[in-house]
DNA sequence: ATTGGTTGAATGGTATAACCAATTTGGAGG
DNA sequence: CCTCCAAATTGGTTATACCATTCAACCAAT
C-alpha cells in the first residue's frame, strides 16, 4: 500500500520544474518565458506538453500567456492564489510553518465561534461521541485521520463555503507532507485532548468566549510545535 | 480602455461548461465524464483544446483523470481549494456573500492583530499618511484601488506568505466582479472611516484588543452591506 | 524629421492524426 | 466458478500544420 512510484510524468517534471524557477526567483517577475517551441525543446518535450504545463502554473497564477506576445512571468506573491500553498510547502520551505499555523488557528478559532451559534443538540451528540472515540484512539494513522474528518464535519457546521474551500487546501497541505502531519502527531496526547475540549465549547454556546480560548490554547500548541521542529529539522 | 470583447476562446468556453455542469450537480460526485474524445466531438472542439481545458478543472480540483481507466468527477466541496471561490461568485450566488464576508473579517482581525506586534514607526507614519489621503479621496475608483493598496500593504506588514496568498484570492474575486466592489462602495464615507481607526488600532500595539475591535466592527458594517444587497438584489 | 499605415516575422491558440501506457473488460482455459 | 491472458478502452504524448494576435521594421506621405 506504498505511494504509486510510477515513472514521473513528463507535464509533471516540466510544471515542477518551471515553477521551481519562478519561485526561487530564478526567472524575475515582468521577464517573459522562452517561446513554447524553445522551451519545449530546450526540455525536451513536445510542445503540447509544456502547454499542458504551463496550462498549471496559470491556474496557480504564475503565468500570464499572451497571444502574439509572448508569456510573461507574473508577481506571484501579488497574483498567486492559495492553491500555491501545497507546492511552497512542498519545496521544504520551513519558515512557512509559523506563519500557516498562525492562519490556521484565526480559522479554526471563527470556525468554532461560527458553529456555536448553530450546533444542534443532535449534532452536539455526535461530536461528543466521536471525540470520546478519538481520546481512546491509540493508532497514529486512524487518528490522523479522525482527526481531519472531525475537523471537516466542524467546518460543514458553519455551512461556510469559503471556509469548506479553505480546508480543503489545507488538508492537501498535510496530504503533500506526510511528515508535517506527523509531527503534529509527535505528542499525541495533547491532539486527543482538544477533541472534547471543543465538544465542551460548543457546549456552552459561547461563540467569542469561544473563540478567545481557541486563540489562547492554539497559539500554545503552535508555538511548541514551531520550537519542535526548530529543534529537529527533520520535522 | 473598456473590456476586451474578443471572440470567446474555445478552451474558456469548454472550461466554463464543464464546470457549471459539475457545479450545478448536473454531473454528480463519482461519476465519469465522457471520454475525451466523444467530449470533444459533442462540444465541437478538438481534443487537445479540450484537454487544456481539463487541465484547468484539474488544477481547479474538480476532476482527476486516470489514464485507462477515465475522467471522474470529483466531490469538489471536499476536494476544490479556494481557487474556486470566483467562480462559484461569478456563477452569481448570492447567499455565498455572508460566508464569504465571515471569512473576510475573521482574516482581516488576524492580519491587524498581527501588525501591531510588527508595525514599525516608520510604517506607522506611512499608513497614517496614506490614510489621510484615503479619508479625502472623493473618486470612488481610486478609493477602491486606495482600499486594495492599504490592504495589501497591511497585509505585507504581517510577513504571513499564507495570508497574502488568501488574500491575492480575494483580490480575484473583486476583480471579477466589479458590481461587488461597487455595494462595498455604496456608502463611501463607512468605508472612508475605516482607515484611520485602523491606524489608531495599529498605534495601540494592543493585538487581542485591536483584533476585537475589528470583528465588531467589520461585523456591524457586513450585516449592512448583506441586508443592502438582499434590498437591492442587483447587488 | 515626424507621422501614419503596411507588411512580415514571432508567438500563442487550435486542429488533425498517430502512437504510447495504464486500465478495464471479456472470453479462453483450468 | 475461478484464474489468467489478450484485446478493447481511455488518458498521455508526440508530430505537424495552420490560424490569430501582437509587435517591430520598414516605407511613404506630409
Amino acid at each position: 500500500m506504498l505511494k504509486k512510484l510510477h515513472t514521473p510524468r513528463p507535464v509533471d517534471l516540466a510544471a515542477d520544474g518551471i515553477r521551481d524557477e519562478i519561485l526561487s526567483g530564478r526567472i524575475a517577475p515582468g521577464e517573459r518565458l522562452p517561446p513554447e517551441r524553445k522551451l519545449a525543446e530546450t526540455l525536451g518535450i513536445n510542445r503540447q506538453t509544456l502547454r499542458a504545463a504551463l496550462a498549471r502554473l496559470q491556474a496557480e497564477g504564475l503565468v500570464e500567456p499572451r497571444q502574439g506576445s509572448g508569456i510573461t512571468v507574473l508577481n506571484w506573491r501579488e497574483t498567486a492564489g492559495v492553491s500555491l500553498l501545497p507546492h511552497l510547502v512542498a519545496a521544504g520551505d520551513l519558515t512557512l510553518l509559523e506563519p500557516f499555523l498562525r492562519l490556521r488557528r484565526a480559522i479554526t478559532a471563527e470556525i468554532v465561534a461560527s458553529a456555536c451559534k448553530r450546533v444542534t443538540d443532535q449534532e452536539l451528540d455526535e461530536r461528543d461521541q466521536m471525540a470520546n472515540t478519538l481520546v481512546s484512539e491509540t493508532d497514529l494513522d486512524r487518528l490522523a485521520k479522525g482527526n481531519i474528518a472531525f475537523s471537516r464535519r466542524l467546518v460543514q457546521l458553519t455551512e461556510n463555503l469559503p471556509i469548506e474551500l479553505l480546508f480543503n487546501t489545507f488538508a492537501a497541505i498535510y496530504a503533500s507532507r506526510e511528515d508535517l502531519q506527523a509531527a503534529m502527531l509527535r505528542n499525541p496526547d495533547t491532539l486527543r485532548a482538544v477533541f472534547p475540549a471543543i465538544v465542551g465549547l460548543l457546549r456552552q454556546r459561547q461563540p467569542e468566549m469561544a473563540r478567545q480560548i481557541v486563540l489562547q490554547v492554539l497559539t500554545s500548541l503552535d508555538e511548541n510545535l514551531v520550537a519542535a521542529t526548530r529543534a529537529k529539522p527533520d520535522l
